[in-house]
RNA sequence: GGAAGAUUAGCUCAGUUGGUAGAGCAACUGGUUUACACCCAGUAGGUCGGCGGUUCAAGCCCGUCAUCUUCCACCA
């Protein structure tokens, strides 16, 4: 690594002007990897900092959400570190339940053409376990790509055998608690996936479909009753027709009965509130079967309970044979048609509504009635009162607005269905009498009063006379694992020194799913938050807006584009363009036969290249650091005190935005310092002091000032771009021994007891200057002349000192004080806040076209002139403002009145 | 139906107590001056979504409308 550098000096031309990040980054990596860099102790003296990654699916592959998310992580955990803290970063994966099942299922299918009851619960399971172990590994290894300093050693799995053990006790507990019961409710049913889901694994979509108005007879014979429905398949199910009371309409209906006209039996007619007056007809039909609404009407009204579907979606009603074993899609048609034959259709109309999809396979999801197990949330006040979004509550949500969602889904909760119909993941850990088993799951419910009676074990162990024990099929959801995460992953020791947490980094997607579940167990089980602060990323959206998703294949690899740009340049892009509430718009142009361009990601792998030979622009003045004494900072010309008064700024500056969880921000004022005031001004500025002729003291000094501003700004950046900061804190020798990673980040100010205020303004001033006289340049297209010689006017003498460095910045020939010059009429002049300077340029001025340009200059000051003279003929204006802002008013307009001046003397010397 | 956020240069976005609008990319002009063409210097481009209000002064505060996004609830 430090050979690279070192043949810069010798040959510059051997050495490539690019950086060259992918190896760099994999050498460190494995670095401080070997070194146990990212090892936490748990017995450390430090004071503890930790934080636990959100798992990944263990199955799933890195997208770019996880790189922000991980990034940011990696930042807060890095910073800590760099502060003195004891830091854990503890890394795992989650074993996605539904996720894993479904691909090995997949895999299966394609592979042997089997199913997974074909081959048993056992063997499948050992299938899932095999793919885990060849998959598992995948997205671990592409957090460690971009630089993730997880405590690796302690990487944890949701089915790891003690973590497990965590997760069947705390059902268990919550049971003989009383929280977790069985019953037959009305759940999401997947018919692909063969499971209930909770309500949050329900996406609504907006779906076109059918409005069928259907009639149903009156059983006497004297008319019928329309009721409009969506779902004429199961029409077998019905078991009433119901009206709003308050419906003058249908008032003498009511107790009435009319005739299902498929599968034909007479039904009653009843009222109830919750039947909608201006949809459709204002009459609904029953099927109490196939609709959560139907099902509590059906409750209410005491109605049968007519299932006409099997779990797979199918019709299950051998009595109408036209219809039984038809998908429900399928069924649905047909349906229509045969109610159609039989005249009992008034119209169909074309509806959009709301369809829920099973949010894994995609799928409408099938209200259904089925024998789950539901958990009543605890700790549902503790929780609540404990999230703010001020920095004093006890749990800190960022962005703030977050906490109102969450106040929301936490006034509304719901029971949690958590038991899924599924083989992989935690296995509810109750045992039924054999002999009572059947009896068991026909029965409606069970709780803490069938476990007293003997006919049902719940345990964290099979009962001891375990053959005369059947254990539930069923699985807990993984969520049920995940909210135990933050403390289920830590022993004793480790929480002890470790718990709470302080930062949760995660998409706000998954706010219900995850974090207020979490903060939930939190309370319950370890009487304490989980975490301290939660920091909601954004979400990253392709150029027209949408989610990045697999299915899209609108998300570019991370990996691909690692490779290409490097880890920290993808890092760095990222947060830069990450704000604080918002989410991102990710830019990706397509290019014809090439690789697709990244115009962000380009600025990141562009400002490491900068860093890069900003160094190498170092190391060719030599490799020895130099240090400034305190004398020398004394001493230092201004452009030096100035840059060190802005890196002190920068200091100041990064550290409040860290405070705010600002973290483009961050990235946002590295940048800003580095490349427009380090590089563009500052290294011009001195350039002069690497000539041959240059006085050996000020190369001493200013070597001494880039090395202590490198030093301290590669410590700064080092959080976000951790691999190219430590390769150049190395090669350039401001680590010597350990690594950057490890040290601790000196924030005092450079500049002790130094009043930095003239240097800046004198500095300031001059980089102004050169900018005007490069303006002044490029009006006359004098831009590659370097030849010129200028005619400065000023009371300031002393800013001869500053010529050299103007000549530089400009490219000028020479600049001459003369105050008692006397401008030809016409000579291109620039006012300065050093002076007047005079661009003597004879026979060089094209006539029409510099009186156009003269002209126009005029119009734009006039406008601002009129703008500003308004302003301050405002006696109310002059009376409230502040003074300072007055004072600038008025600055402002003597200074373009001068220029308007100078601007007309010279159009009148071209006339 | 309820809620949150967004609307600023061609594009992606900054703009934190109200005081003459900024960056990067793209465009245009000129440049291989020995750190960097993944670069340098310069130019152009915006009645800050519309309307109204508060104020001496509004991109920023208030009201309202429009468009978009997301979340929650949901009428079969």
């Amino acid at each position: 690594m430090q050979k690279k550098l070192v043949v810069a000096m010798q040959g510059v031309s051997e050495l490539p002007k690019a950086y060259e990040p992918v190896e760099v980054e994999n050498k460190w990596f494995q670095q401080w990897t070997e070194n146990g860099c990212f090892r936490a102790d748990e017995n450390s003296d430090k004071e503890g900092y930790s934080i636990v990654i959100p798992p990944p699916n263990v199955t799933g592959i890195l997208h770019l959400g996880h790189v922000l998310n991980n990034t940011i992580q990696d930042i807060l955990a890095r910073r800590a570190r760099m502060q003195g803290k004891e830091v854990m970063w503890l890394p795992g994966t989650d074993h996605a339940g539904i996720a894993t099942q479904t691909k090995v299922e997949k895999k299966l299918r394609e592979e042997e053409g089997k199913s997974k009851r074909d081959i048993g619960r056992d063997a499948f399971l050992e299938k899932v376990w095999e793919w885990k172990d060849t998959h598992g590994d995948i997205i671990i290894n592409q957090l460690k790509r971009m630089g993730a300093s997880c405590d690796w050693e302690r990487e944890r799995f949701t089915m790891d055998e003690d973590y497990s053990k965590e997760v069947t006790q705390v059902f268990v507990d919550l049971f003989k608690e009383g929280l977790i019961y069985r019953g037959k409710r009305m759940v999401n049913w997947c018919p692909v996936s063969l499971t209930a889901l909770s309500d949050e694994e329900v996406i609504p979509k907006p779906r076109k479909s059918k409005l069928y108005f259907i009639n149903y007879a009156y059983a006497d014979g004297s008319g019928h009753i329309t009721v409009a429905t969506t779902r004429p398949e199961t029409v077998m199910g019905d078991v009433a027709v119901a009206v709003n009371p308050k419906d003058p309409r249908y008032a003498d209906l009511i107790g009435k009965e009319v005739i299902r006209p498929i599968h034909p039996a007479p039904i009653p007619v009843i009222a109830d509130e919750a039947v909608e007056i201006d949809f459709g007809t204002g009459a609904l039909k029953i099927t109490p079967a196939h609709d959560k609404l139907d099902f509590e009407i059906g409750e209410r009204n005491n109605l049968e309970i007519i299932d006409v579907l099997h779990p797979d979606g199918t019709i299950n009603f051998p009595a109408v044979p036209e219809l039984n074993g038809d998908d429900r899609f399928k069924a649905r048609n047909k349906a229509g048609k045969m109610l159609e034959a039989m005249g009992a259709i008034e119209k169909v109309e074309e509806h959009e509504n709301n369809v829920g999809f099973s949010e894994r396979a995609d799928v409408p999801i099938e209200p259904r009635i089925s024998m789950q197990w539901f958990l009543k949330y605890p700790a549902q006040e503790e929780s609540q009162k404990a999230v703010g979004d001020t920095a004093d509550a006890e749990i800190t949500f960022r962005p703030a607005q977050w906490c109102k969602t969450y106040n929301h889904w936490m006034n509304n909760l719901q029971d949690w269905c958590i038991s899924r119909q599924l083989w992989w993941g935690h296995q509810i850990p109750v045992w039924y009498k054999k002999e009572k088993a059947f009896d068991l799951k026909e029965k409606e419910s069970l709780d803490l009063s069938d476990l007293e009676g003997g006919d049902i074990f719940v345990g964290l162990e099979p009962p001891a006379d375990g053959e005369n024990w059947a254990r539930d099929p069923d699985v807990m959801d993984t969520w049920f694992s995940s909210w135990l995460w933050p403390f289920s992953t830590m022993n004793d020791a480790t929480q002890k020194k470790f718990y709470p947490t302080a930062d949760l980094v995660t998409g706000y997607d998954i706010i219900f799913f995850w974090v207020a579940r979490m903060i939930m167990a939190g309370y319950r089980f370890k009487g304490e938050k989980p975490f301290r602060n939660v920091y909601f990323t954004s979400l990253i959206r392709d150029k027209q807006g949408r989610k990045m998703s697999k299915s899209l294949g609108n998300s570019p690899d991370p990996m691909d584009l690692m490779d290409r740009f490097g880890a920290d340049a993808v890092r760095f892009s990222l947060i830069k363009i990450a704000p604080l509430g918002g989410d991102i718009r990710f830019l990706e142009n397509e290019v014809k036969g090439g690789e697709n361009e990244y115009p962000q990601v380009d600025e990141g792998r562009n400002f490491a290249n900068k860093l890069y030979n900003a160094a190498r622009f170092r190391q060719m003045q030599g490799t020895e650091p130099v240090m400034l004494s305190a004398e020398d900072l004394n001493n230092l010309p201004v452009f030096h005190t100035t840059i060190l008064a802005k890196l002190d700024q920068l200091t100041l500056d990064v550290e409040k935005s860290y405070t705010d969880y600002r973290f483009s921000e961050v990235a946002q004022n590295l940048y800003n310092f580095f490349w427009g005031e380090y590089c563009d001004l500052f290294l011009e500025a001195i350039k002069g002091d690497f000539k041959k002729d240059a006085d050996p003291e000020a190369t001493r000094l200013t070597l001494g000032t880039i090395d202590l501003v490198l030093k301290r700004f590669l410590a700064k950046l080092h959080p976000l771009m951790p691999h190219i900061t430590e390769e150049l804190s190395t090669t350039m020798g401001y680590i010597t021994k350990g690594f950057l990673m490890k040290s601790l980040e000196d924030n005092s100010p450079v500049l002790i007891g130094i009043d930095s205020e003239i240097a800046v303004s004198t500095a300031e001033s001059i980089y102004g200057t050169a900018s005007k006289l490069r303006n002044l340049k490029a009006e006359y297209n004098l831009v590659t002349r370097k030849d010129i010689s200028l005619i400065l006017k000023t009371q300031q003498e002393s800013v001869s000192d500053h010529f050299p460095v103007l000549g530089i910045l400009v490219g000028l020939e020479k600049i001459t004080i003369d105050n008692t010059y006397e401008a030809e009429k016409g000579t291109p002049a620039s006012a300065t806040s050093l002076g007047e300077f005079y661009m003597p340029l004879d026979g060089l001025i094209d006539v029409k076209a510099e009186t156009k340009r003269l002209n126009s200059e005029i119009t734009k000051i006039d406008n601002e002139l009129i703008k500003s003279e308004k302003k301050l003929s405002n006696p109310n204006f002059i009376e409230r403002a502040k003074p300072e802002v007055v004072k600038v008013e008025q600055d402002r307009l003597d200074e373009w009145k001068a220029k308007k001046a100078q601007l007309e003397e010279m159009l009148a010397s071209l006339k």
